[in-house]
DNA sequence: CTCCATAGATAGCATCACAAAGTATTGTGA
DNA sequence: TCACAATACTTTGTGATGCTATCTATGGAG
């Protein structure tokens, strides 16, 4: 699995996470795991970047968090909001529309016109 | 057709400029039309974006330039080098593994292991 | 007792697309 | 004739944001 160039993932951090937390509430530790497990390793991103973007998403109330205690150790479990189920369907547009728009030109092919 | 959010885009300018770059020559000027009319409007650059990406670009040896006068204005015709043509190559396979990995996530399926 | 996994936090940095402003030429419409 | 759009390119500065590096702390394995 060839590492990822960071860069990449700009802006599409917060659709990942959200999309992870829809399920069900996950501390963050548990978010990086499902990350990389449910992208076979490709998405490993370090506690520097999920910790601070999970602040962002608190902030701008599309999650919320309660701290619990288990095994000793203190985690915060963060659920989506309503604003954040709203908004992750909103960036699932959107990534498919990116997504479709990059895939066109990289194959050199006109947009498809029937979607 | 939504305004696409600027930071989406990061990373994966270089990519989309080589792949239009591929089939021939071109200068910045229609290298962002054919963007946008490859996409059907999605992906629509402005200048201050595109004409410094190109310079980034043939500083890294990706693409090279010819002065050309067509029409009386002075254009640049930019085209693929050798290295560029590679590098279009890997970002490819980059590309597909990166949209992968989050329709993957954003789809809630885990990563199909059959590919 | 040391080391690793778990769990979280944050300061500072680097990258990069973008907004905004400017230069210059050609063609068009009033 | 004169304003304006389209063509064509450039550059300065800024903002957003993911990452590196470093830190704190607990529990279990060896």
């Amino acid at each position: 699995m060839l590492p990822m160039r960071p860069e990449l993932l700009k802006g599409h951090l917060d659709a990942l996470l959200l999309a992870v937390l829809e399920p069900g509430p996950q501390h963050g530790y548990a978010v990086i795991e499902s990350l990389r497990s449910s992208s076979d390793g490709a998405l490993d991103l370090p506690t520097g970047t999920v910790y601070p973007a999970l602040h962002r998403l608190e902030r701008a109330g599309l999650i919320a968090s309660d701290w619990e205690t288990v095994g000793g150790r203190r985690r915060r479990a963060y659920r989506l909001t309503a604003s954040g189920h709203t908004a992750l369907r909103e960036q699932r547009a959107i990534w498919d529309q990116f997504a479709a728009a990059v895939t066109a030109v990289l194959r050199g092919r006109p947009w498809p016109a029937t979607v």
